[in-house]
DNA sequence: CCGTAACTGAAAATCATTTTCATTTAGCCC
DNA sequence: GGGCTAAATGAAAATGATTTTCAGTTACGG
């Protein structure tokens, strides 16, 4: 009769391992650990962190199926990768559609954003430049509401 | 009479030699050659591309030599980092004053350009979020003119 | 069930960056 | 134009993250 607390979420898991699925990936175990670890998604992770995490889930996951998972979550879109000053290789699961990512300088917290419009300014720097645009990357950077006051 | 034709910038480089100089660094001639190497500034360049340019003017440069020239140049504000989506350790010369950077994803020249404006966007975000926001990444992807064509 | 291509973890390989350390040198003071 | 000394140097080793290899295992369509 009562739900044990989950520390993921189930339902974002249950979508990505259709995706995976409908592309041709096989759901694993270990595939799956590595899906939780990141369903919460409002933490920016090492590739360490999520194996760790997922272990709970895996025990035996080796860090090289964390890698690999990786790799296909990125290619569909899933999971995206947060830059730093420093590290670059940060993890976080991605919302669906056109955003942008806010992020806690001190506890990696992730807000997700939308709702910027660049298009005059990149029309300006096309213009200028004579370059074709392609792509925009906006990242914010701050504290979080519990970080900013300790 | 004539002045051989310099491959890299001379008037930048006598200014970085200032600011280093003013900040406690010694100009060495491994040093100005790692200079050199970055003075042209129109590309986003890796260590070891840093490195083989500056071995022109110091053959017997270490790579060592060329991140640590990084790291104080960093600090000082004269060279940035440039994000990639699969690498992110790329560098270019700093141009003074706010700016952000378009990037060509093939060749990788960069375009310096400034006058965006994301007060709002970034009010807007800070209001919804909670977060402190304390800056703001903002990178451009595109061709650039020489390589759209081909 | 079966067959097979996809997936797995351990170990080794690779690659970028940092640390260590003995030697050299830039820049300051006579 | 010498010294002096802390800063800078390069070679080599250490580190740390990621990738590759490979022999065994497994998901899943038929
Ligand atoms: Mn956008
Ligand atoms: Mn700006
Ligand atoms: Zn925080
Ligand atoms: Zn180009």
């Amino acid at each position: 009769m009562q739900n044990p607390p989950s520390d993921y979420d189930a339902k974002r898991v249950a979508h990505w391992r259709e995706v995976l699925r409908a592309n041709g990936y096989r759901i694993t175990p270990t595939r799956e650990a590595v899906l939780r670890a990141l369903s919460a998604g409002n933490y920016a992770l090492e590739a360490t962190e999520i194996f760790e995490r997922a272990r709970r889930f895996a025990p035996h996951l080796g860090l090289v199926t964390v890698y690999r998972t990786l790799d296909a979550m990125l290619s569909l879109g899933l999971v995206e990768r947060v830059h730093c000053t420093g590290q670059c290789s940060l993890y976080v699961a991605a919302e669906e559609g056109h955003h942008h990512i806010l992020v806690c300088r001190k506890c990696r917290r992730v807000w997700h954003f939308s709702g910027d419009d660049l298009t005059n300014l990149m029309n300006d720097v096309a213009n200028e430049s004579g370059f074709v645009i392609e792509d925009h990357w906006l990242q914010l950077v701050g504290l979080c509401p519990e970080c900013r006051d300790s």
